[in-house]
DNA sequence: CGGAAAAGCGGAAGCGTTTTCATCCCTACG
DNA sequence: CGTAGGGATGAAAACGCTTCCGCTTTTCCG
């Protein structure tokens, strides 16, 4: 195991298997025809040199970066955590990098990423995750001529992953209303969703449309708040404070939500289900442990599907766009009941 | 504005701004002299063209790829969260890329990682948070001859930031036993903390030397479970049920884990922290919505503390190993008093 | 005012790889 | 046996950028 003192190039691993850099290059890549003895031989001389290609070097040449870069406003959330995380397997297995830029809204970083990060050909393709870009985004997105992924809703007229938001919320209050329920009021995000995802809006209008389906319009309510446990837990607090106003059903935005909900629930001393039915939309790895009644999604299979369409859309570009909407289900558990 | 069938080169804002690439890139990488008028003719041409520099390119002859490399066990759970965000946060201010490695304990795609991704020269320096690596992937990274920072307890002899894990546990239990309490038991992780995170087996022996220190060896025990919410509930559900068996306080190895023994606690109408005191080690953004205390730590700031330690030795590879550790504070709330 | 130093700039080399093109040799087929 | 075809290989160009080197011009100071 011979030492270099700065890492070796393919003409090291040329030299030491007696054959010229385009030879080797060939041998390694795969690409290109290379006789069986001469291949075993570079790849046995790459091994002990420990050879390693440099991938700027060959970026440069080929114009692929074997990298895709991952534009997402949040990745501690459960919802971005389980795609980063599909995407991630997805990506590994076909050799490609993940480069992540963490775009929290109206934060200057954010406008950098879009400025000065995104158009240097970093990565060949670009997911977008759960983000709600305003116009001068978009453009500097479709500026990049670059395969696009969009996850989570918000349609760019690309290649898309998502469930239908709209369906999943109306599944979810109408389980309520067969329960029997009348009042049932939504909880989480703000009325535009502009403040929250993109698909939060939609789930707000699914329930109104299945309220109004119902002939329940002039009982459809939203309690707005943060789409997060203690934003479910602080405004449910509010909401299930008075009893004569508290509604006997709660459909929540997503399972963060709900928990929050169902922990203020407990806290008050109000009977789950019995004085009060709750479902969530998620099915999010505490769900379980709440017994909460959700519309299940899966956001890791989300982020393989993601990656896999833009995988291969690099293989070709002239591919159309694909739009996947997952499979959502109501997913019964214990937070639901007759009133 | 020209449009260009492909993307501008420094060759055409040179030519667009009358002088040759070598002053243009001086004047758009501000390595170099030149005119402040030649400058702005260049930064004009530049922008006009919409030219963004091809980081393949420059890494190739500069030897720096503008990016680091993160290897993470998990981007899920809160603490690699805020890591993550603390790490983007300063990466972003210095404009470097984060390359994201996600290596789940045990997957084949982990061996990829330290096998085939790491080597590609695709970032100039590595930040490890919460590995636990084995002496091959240790040998690996070294191996790589790039400054490295690690996060969260595993001590490669090499800069290093984290907290006491020791200390916060001992603070932790002597807090209940200043309470008055003396059967009390240490919930998550397993002995040796192979399966969970490096940092867990220190807080389990610091939970030890409070608890021999204090004459208590005797009622030292330590249950079991996965470093999560459920995990936390389902062992405590186990723990508490019996009433003869229940200790009168419980140290959890961190706040999920303690958040899932006070919903189980709650499930089991045992009364916090009437008849049971918990105190956690994070402060997660959810332990003070469940009243929870706890010894707190900020993940994020160590995120920043650590891409920063990297950043500076990115600029100058000969400056020593640093460790810092952050410090840790005791934060009082409701799930603790005397038995 | 004279000379040294510094500033400003262009030409060209070079980073490590892939790929085109040309060459050589072997096989197979008429 | 002659030749077409294809497999295997090497030489060299090219990718887009930065930087070294050298030249000219300006500035500064005694």
């Amino acid at each position: 195991m011979e030492t270099f003192p700065k890492s070796p190039t393919i003409g090291d691993v040329a030299r030491a298997a007696g054959v010229s850099p385009a030879t080797a290059s060939r041998a390694l890549t795969g690409r290109g025809a290379v006789a069986p003895a001469t291949r075993a031989r570079v790849e046995y001389a790459a091994a002990e040199l420990g050879y390693s290609v440099d991938i700027n070097a060959a970026s440069l040449v080929t114009g692929r970066s074997h990298a895709i870069g991952v534009v997402s406003p949040s990745v501690g959330r459960w919802f971005f955590g389980e795609v980063l995380e599909g995407i991630q397997e997805a990506l590994q297995q076909a050799h490609y990098d993940l480069v992540l830029y963490h775009v929290r809204r109206g934060t200057a970083s954010r406008a950098d990423v879009f400025r000065y990060f995104l158009g240097r050909r970093r990565f060949d393709g670009i997911i977008v995750a759960g983000l709600d870009p305003d116009m001068a985004e978009v453009e500097q997105l479709t500026q990049l001529r670059l395969p696009l992924v969009s996850i989570g809703g918000y349609d760019l007229g690309t290649s898309l992953v998502s469930i239908d938001d709209h369906a999943a919320a109306r599944v979810a209050t109408e389980h309520l209303i067969q329960l029997g329920h009348r009042d049932i009021a939504f909880v989480g995000g703000d009325p535009d969703g502009r403040k929250s995802s993109f698909g939060d809006a939609k789930r707000l209008a699914g329930y109104r449309e299945a309220m109004a389906h119902a002939g329940l319009d002039e009982l459809s309510r939203h309690a707005q708040s943060e789409v997060s446990v203690p934003g479910g837990y602080q405004v449910a607090t509010g909401l299930l404070g008075d009893q004569r106003t508290r509604p006997t059903g709660i459909v929540a935005v997503c399972d963060e939500v709900a928990i929050g909900v169902v922990t203020a629930a407990q806290r008050l001393g109000i009977s789950v289900p019995n004085e009060l039915s709750i479902v969530g939309i998620d099915d999010h790895e505490h769900a379980e442990m709440f017994g909460l009644t959700t519309v299940r999604q899966r956001p890791h299979e989300q982020g393989i599907a993601a990656a896999q369409l833009l995988l291969e859309r690099l293989g070709d570009p002239t591919l159309p766009p694909e739009r996947i909407i997952e499979p959502t289900a109501l997913a019964l558990r214990a937070s639901t009941s007759a009133p």
